[in-house]
Formats: structure tokens, sequence, C-alpha cells
DNA sequence: ATCGGGGCCTAG
DNA sequence: TAAGCTAGGCCCCGAT
């Protein structure tokens, strides 16, 4: 199952504990490995304790897998692609290609050769992304996406090892129909000499998608919706990455004479979009206005129409997409996706815009590759980004927006933000670095004092930046947040406010405010400052899970985790040891809870929300409900309490 | 202070 | 050994 969240789900954290709060809403029963040992050498009371903190890191994968209905999506995909089922998590995505290959040519009595892979550094040119023309855009901009584009452009020319030209083919064969591409004149069969193994695959994935797709507009439960959209996405990348197989160069099957026609063929066809969009919405034509492209990347234009309401401007981009459409060879097909408004451009790939597929209501807001989808930025950047757009785009109150990063520079400066906020993790990728980095030099720092603990090669590191010298670098004052919290090391709130915080903000407010933007970073709320102690908050300490004593079923004192006093001394001295334990590893849980999981009101000092709508009630519901799990643990192995 | 390159992550 | 692709923003380091 690590396996399967590390390749399907982009997360923060995967460890059991935070994807089970992530999908299932419930922790694990942390025991550390310390005391195992003695666990069990102790008395009916730990071992329980044990049995208990066994059965469920067992349950929890097992209803991850469910829940994610991982086996029925694996098996398709096993099935789709005929490969063995273990090959989908012990291999990439070149095998599930070859797979399908190997069977079309089987069919066709065709033989794939072995080949050498060799391997090179040179790249051929990829997909062309369009100058952005930057802004605050107040009018509607219409998307127009290419369905599948490289898939459709390999089944439309009929791009294939087994229709690819050379100069001997051509001579050889005399009078034939083929297509010149329009990478280095690459030669390519019509398909009526020969279809193309590649293009028939594509066709089946295309159709399996398709249907996918039909499936999830039928289903009404969100959360089988999800997996639909889930499958109908795996058939995308697989589709997507048949052209990606192409131009492997470490690959089994290499053909870039495939790869680069593909790409060139979209080079060319996104900019002829624009053309016909930008010539045919005209003035001169009985338009109201010139229409405009704003942006598009690879497969997409962003047209301003210059109408100044949704619904033309949906009527206008459906017109466009079958306008367009018309000027290319089957199955190519343009399609008018959404419209955007407003729309804040910052950059290519950089983008926010309120998402709309109906003039009535709007359906979400959509951010691409700015800081509130990236992973290597702390969660309170991630969290005042998103809030300042949506109180600029959806509530339309850019004032708000400013009082509100300006409350959370002072809260910040003033050391009122929560650590659990300021952590940054990015992933340990090499081990040997040309230049020092933050990330690393931890990683090293951790390896000398525990080798066992310190993050290895793949995972994830976390940190936080904490006061040093003047002028000392980013990699010398990196520290594990644990570290932190138990030496009492004051964080660098400054480094936050000019490293993570300033840059992102201006970037959001200056297309709009100008200027005026950088009063954010300058006035009074940046004058009082507080000194750096680093504080936990929204924490959850993970024995307090009971609302009831484990052992006798009393009610819980305030005071108590887990087990009332009476019970406390059966556990004893092990009891008191995990509990110390616990208490060092809050800063894992308060990376969780930093929200009430059911109003979203923010925690402080507990898992407790401070929303009066959304009091003690919720814990005390989950609490329940994790004891009752628990006792239908214990019952199926024929424990009892 | 500026700039190029390494590193990470994302868009498509 | 086995490994889908390219484009590109942005942060940080380190050389100039």
């Amino acid at each position: 199952m690590l396996q399967v969240m590390q390749r399907d789900h982009k997360l923060r954290s995967y460890t059991l504990n935070s994807v089970c709060a992530h999908f299932l809403g419930e922790q694990k029963e942390e025991v550390h490995h310390s005391i195992i040992t003695d666990l069990q050498n102790g008395n009916d009371e730990s071992r329980r304790r044990l049995a208990i903190y066994c059965l469920k890191d067992a349950i929890l994968p097992q209803k991850l897998m469910d829940k994610l209905m991982c086996l029925i999506n694996y098996l398709e995909m096993a099935r789709v692609t005929g490969v063995p089922f273990n090959y989908l998590l012990a291999r990439g995505q070149q095998i599930k290609v070859i797979s399908q290959l190997y069977r079309k040519a089987f069919e066709q009595g065709l033989v794939i050769p072995a080949l050498k892979s060799e391997g090179s550094d040179d790249q051929f040119e990829g997909a062309t992304v369009i100058e952005p023309e930057r802004g605050f855009y107040n009018v509607p901009i219409a998307t127009l996406d290419f369905s599948s584009l490289y898939p459709s452009i390999m089944i439309a020319h009929n791009l294939c090892y087994t229709t690819l030209l050379d100069n001997k083919g051509i001579e050889k064969l005399g009078d034939i129909d083929y297509i010149t591409t329009p990478y280095n004149n690459a030669k390519f069969v019509k398909v009526h000499h020969r279809k193309g193994l590649l293009p028939t695959i594509l066709e089946d994935l295309l159709s399996a998608r398709k249907k996918a797709k039909a499936d999830l507009k039928k289903e009404t439960d969100p959360f089988k919706k999800a997996v639909l959209d889930g499958r109908q996405l795996a058939l995308k990348i697989s589709a997507n990455s048949v052209y990606g197989f192409t131009g492997a160069t470490v690959g089994k099957l290499p053909c870039i004479e495939i790869s680069a026609s593909v790409t060139a063929y979209g080079r060319q066809m996104i900019e002829k979009t624009k053309q016909e969009v930008e010539n045919h919405y005209t003035i001169a034509n009985g338009y109201q206005h010139d229409a405009h492209v704003i942006y598009g990347d690879t497969d997409s234009v962003m047209v301003k129409f210059g109408v100044d309401n949704l619904v033309d401007t949906m009527a206008l981009g459906r017109e466009a997409a079958d306008y367009v459409t018309k000027k290319f060879v089957k199955p190519i097909k343009l399609e008018f996706e959404k419209v955007y408004f407003p729309y804040l451009l910052i950059n290519k790939k950089r983008y926010a815009g309120l998402y709309w597929t109906n003039p009535d209501k709007w359906d979400k807001l959509d951010t691409k590759g700015i800081e509130t989808v990236r992973r290597d930025n702390c969660l309170l950047v991630q969290n005042v980004i998103e809030t300042c757009l949506r109180k600029m785009l959806i509530d339309r109150d850019v004032s708000g927006a400013e009082e509100y990063a300006k409350k959370t520079i002072s809260d910040l400066l003033q050391n009122k933000i929560d650590m659990s906020q300021l952590v940054i993790t990015k992933a340990l990728s090499k081990s040997d670095y040309s230049a020092k980095q933050p990330h690393h030099e931890l990683a090293e720092r951790m390896r000398k004092r525990d080798a066992g603990s310190a993050p290895t090669l793949g995972d994830r590191v976390a940190y936080v930046i904490v006061k040093s010298a003047k002028g000392a670098a980013a990699y010398e004052k990196s520290e594990d947040p644990i570290y932190v919290l138990e030496n009492n090391i004051p964080i660098d709130t400054n480094y936050y406010l000019e490293n993570q915080l300033s840059k992102p903000l201006l970037r959001i407010f200056e297309p709009i405010l100008g200027d005026k933007a950088h009063s954010l970073l300058a006035g009074d709320h940046t004058r009082v400052v507080q000194i750096a102690t680093p504080t936990i908050g929204g924490l959850m300490k993970f024995a307090v899970k009971t609302a009831t004593c484990l052992g006798c079923k009393t009610p819980l004192s305030k005071n108590d985790t887990a087990v009332c006093r009476h019970c406390k001394p059966k556990l004893g001295e092990l009891y008191q040891r995990q509990l110390d334990i616990v208490n060092k590893l809050e800063v894992h849980f308060a990376r969780l809870w930093t929200q009430c999981q059911r109003c979203q009101g923010s925690l402080h000092q507990d898992i407790l929300c401070s929303s009066r709508d959304c009091p003690i009630w919720y814990m005390r519901k989950k609490a329940q409900k994790d004891v009752q799990d628990a006792t239908n643990l214990l019952e199926r192995f024929n424990y009892a309490w």
C-alpha cells in the first residue's frame, strides 16, 4: 500500500499514520518500537495494548485498499495492459506499453526486435508554451483544449514503428501513399496500406477511457466517482505514456521519428489554433470584439473574446472549438472546456482562476503551478496564498485579502504561528549534491545524531529554519522540527517572511495592486516583533483518542489519556515511557491536525475545535468510534476488554 | 549585486 | 538493474 500511495497520490508525507488520517480520518495506535519487547514480556494489559497496535496496523492498510478501491483499479489496469499484477507496482510504465505491443504484434504475426538500449543525453524538441500576457483579467477567459492531443496525433497520422518509412523502403515499395511529418521529413505510410500497432493500442485505451468517463457521469456516490475519475486518469496517463515510450532513449524500443513528429505536429497545431481563432473572431467578421489568445500550453489556448458575460463567452468558446476542429484530421478534436472568470495569469505554467462550466454557478477555484499546489512550501505559505486568492477571486474582496495577508505577517513576526505551519518538506532525491542544500545538510546532521531515524534516499525531509548567526546560509539554519521542540530553539520568523512569504504574496497582489503591493511587506504590522520560541498547538495526542478508559470503560476525566488513573498503574512504567515518546512525536501530528476535521475551524492547544458550533462533540463521537473499532477488532479475535 | 546552474516540483 | 517525455518557474548556492 505504501507503493500504491507513493505512485498514485502526491502527499506531503507517506507515513501510515499520515496517509490514514488523510484518507480515512483515523490514525494508528502508536507504540514506539523500543518498548515492544517490554510490552510483550509484561502482563495481560500490556500485551493487549500490543495486540491492538498490531491489529490496527494490519487493518488500516486493508481499509485504505478498500476505500480507494485499489484492487479493482489495479486488476483493471493489469487486464488492459496485459502485464502480471505485481509488475504494476514493481516496474514502470514501459513494460505496460511493451506488453500491449507484444499482444498486437502477435495478432499480426510481427516480431519485435530486441534492441540494445543505448540511452542518450540529447533531447528532442517538446511542446510550445505560448508567451503569456500576464495580468489580472476581469472578463471571462474561454479555454479550448485538444482532447488527448498526443494520442490523437498518432492515430490521425498513423504514426508507428510499423508504418515508418526510410528511403530504401520508399524505393522498394515504389508507388505508395505516405505522409511527411514536420520533424526531419520523417515519412509514414497511410492507414489504407497498413494500420499501425500504436494507433490501434491508443484507440483501445481511449475507448476504455470514454467508458470510464460515461460511468463516472452516471455514478452518484462521490467516492466511487473519485475512483472512476482516477481510472479514467490512469487510462489517459497510459495513453500518454505511449508517446513517452517512443521517446525513451533508455528504453526497449525508442523511435525519435515518432516522438519528435508528435511534438512537432503539436506545435503546429497550437499555433494554427491561435491563428484560426484570432483571424476568425474579429470585428471585421461581424463579431463584437477582436478575440485574443492570452496564453496556451501544449494543447490548450486561453481566449479573451472580449465579451463581458459568461453566457456569450461560453457560446463563442463552443463555436470556436467546433470551428477549429473542422480544420484538423479525425480524431483530432478541440473542445471547449471551461471559462475562467476572473483569471489571474502570473507566468508560464502559473495561474489561478474561478472555473465555470455553466453560467449560473462557478465550479471551483482552479490554481496551477503556484504555491497552493506545491509540496515544497510550508503550510503557512500555502494557506495564506489560498485564502488571499479566494478572497480576491471568489469574494472579489481585494482589501480583505490585503488585511488577511497583513494579519498573517503580523502573527508570524509575533511568533503566533504554530510551528506545524512552518515545516517545509522536500524529497531527498540524490546522495551527492554539488551545492549544499538545506534538506540534504539536515539529513546528514540527523544521520550523525541517530542513523536509524534519519531520512534516507527517497524520503521527504521535514525541516524548519531556525535563528542563527547573521548572514548564515539556509543550509546552516535548517533543523529537524522535533529537535527544535526538544531543545527549544527559536525559529527564524524573518526568514519565513523574506524567503517564503513575500515573493509569492507579491506575485499574486502585484497584478491587481501594482506597486502598492509592496506596502504589504512594510508597515505597522511588521513592527511588532517578539522573540521566537517554538510553540506546539493543534496537536493530537494520539493517546487521547478515547472518551472512556480503555481498561474499565468508565468515562475519562479531562486530564486522563487512554486509561483512567485506576487502570494506569496496571500499565505502570511502560505506559509512562510511551507517553514520553508520544510527547516528543507530537509534532508529527501537528502537521495533520491544525484544523478541525469537521468544521475546519482552527485548533489551538488541543484537537478540540474552538468553534461553538463544533465543540468537543466531534471528538467524543470520534473517540467512541475508535473504541468501537478496537472492541470489534478484539471481538473478532475472541478477546474482550 | 548579478548570473548561471543545480535541485525540486509542477504543467501538460 | 530498470528507468514514459519535454517545458519551465523559482529557490538557493556559489562564482564573478
